[in-house]
DNA sequence: ATTTGGTTCAACCATACGGTTGAACTCAAA
DNA sequence: TTTGAGTTCAACCGTATGGTTGAACCAAAT
């Protein structure tokens, strides 16, 4: 039991997460990551026993830890909408800017064999305590509740809730899953892309609540948020 | 020569663009392509002479027929911005509709090989002819400049006009890419699903312009838009 | 010093897969 | 009817790749 991060089982997975989010499943070769890790070929099959189930370790890993955390966000009904807003783009840009490539594959091996990701996706977001487990899923006010209620009190558009749900999503992965494209149209070096990414943070949220919010009730908003973030950052 | 659409070679390439698109170039297999077009494996070699060109002739078709037209809208000196988008999203949405798979695909192998398919985008869109060959690209006002145009005028909101391209791009994409996701968290039946999407062409434009307009231009375009649709459909 | 269990490796195996061969069929031109 | 180019196929080949074997190494326990 010698230091975890360096134990081959840890190298293993590191070097295997690496190939497997450049090269998806199919193109991925043990060799590859074996020659990554820098140990032999039969190394993955003692510790894994097979592609499938090393791959499998890793899809899982990589949900549960990066992936889940963001979604139960928004299904936390003790949080506003608002706020749930605000956590999760900035969660998501700050998961993401440390494994730039995890959207597009967790998307791409999603479409390959949506059947078995939707059966670990249940599974990696567990019943939280507080909830009734008679009532899994509704315990209380969830994101699309809350802004029909929004709606309701005349503080945001009347729009659709997936609509703006799916904006609010793609929003977030484009900036990841397209980089090489906007790197190459706007003629990016890398660190002028971490910058844009590092602005896009803000400007996700900014644009979200533009779409969401009637302009009286997003002017005060802002002046708002713009104080708060004052008072944080003192 | 037979009938175009139904010889052996339109066939073939009908197969290799659905088992390509559902499997990406190293998930698919050769044999498969063969079963799905009805014919024997030694066939695709006789007109292709091998997967790797298979492909390439699919890729670039796909790029060259579905993307590059849309591309070349959001570079089309003569058309105003507005216009632009709501050219471009329609397009998209309309093109996509039809061809549900492509997003993921051309986002996919464009991230696995980046180089090859930037020289594909080259070649596909060629110089216009009214264009000077001087100047390939910047002949007149583009779309960032339009926009930056519109800020000075006071109608847009000070943006990034990077910033808006991305989110516009993922707002269209996304609704494809993440289908599976989408259509389960909400609990869609396929012709709901279809729905969505017919709603949501006109979501996303309607997303971009309050992201990009100033509140009262907002509503001043959508007044005149709402005239033109009406006049356009009756 | 010996045993034992976990760990590592070079060499090997079976199969899947991309690609090839050579023969046969079709059909239009001569 | 013959010829020949274009097309189709079953069977085959070579290699890449996932997976296995059996032996060696090493550290801790006896």
């Amino acid at each position: 039991m010698t230091n975890k991060d360096s134990s081959t089982e840890e190298i293993i997975k590191e070097a295997a997460r690496n190939v497997f989010q450049r090269q998806g499943f199919s193109g991925a070769r043990m060799q590859e990551i074996a020659d990554e890790a820098g140990i032999n070929k039969m190394m993955l099959h003692y510790y894994f026993r097979s592609k499938q189930q090393l791959f499998d370790v890793i899809f899982q890993e990589d949900y549960s830890n990066l992936m889940a955390p963001l979604a139960v966000i928004l299904r936390n009904p003790e949080l506003h909408v608002e706020q749930q807003i605000i956590r999760f783009v900035r969660g998501y840009h700050e998961t993401m800017v440390e494994h730039p490539r995890l959207p597009l594959f967790l998307i791409h091996e999603f479409a390959k064999n949506p059947h078995k990701v939707l059966e670990m996706a249940q599974k990696a977001i567990p019943v939280s305590k507080s909830e009734e487990p008679a009532h899994p899923q509704l315990s209380a006010t969830t994101f699309m509740d809350q802004i029909d209620e929004g709606i309701e009190k005349g503080h945001y558009n009347e729009i659709d809730a997936r609509q703006l749900a799916v904006s609010m999503l793609g929003m977030c992965t484009h900036a990841f899953i397209s980089r090489i494209s906007v790197q190459t149209a706007y003629e990016m070096s890398d660190e002028q892309y971490m910058k844009f990414l590092e602005e896009r943070k803000e400007q996700v949220i900014d644009h979200t609540f533009r779409i969401l919010m009637k302009p009286d009730y997003y002017v005060k908003w802002k002046k708002k948020y713009q104080k708060e973030k004052e008072n944080t950052s003192t």
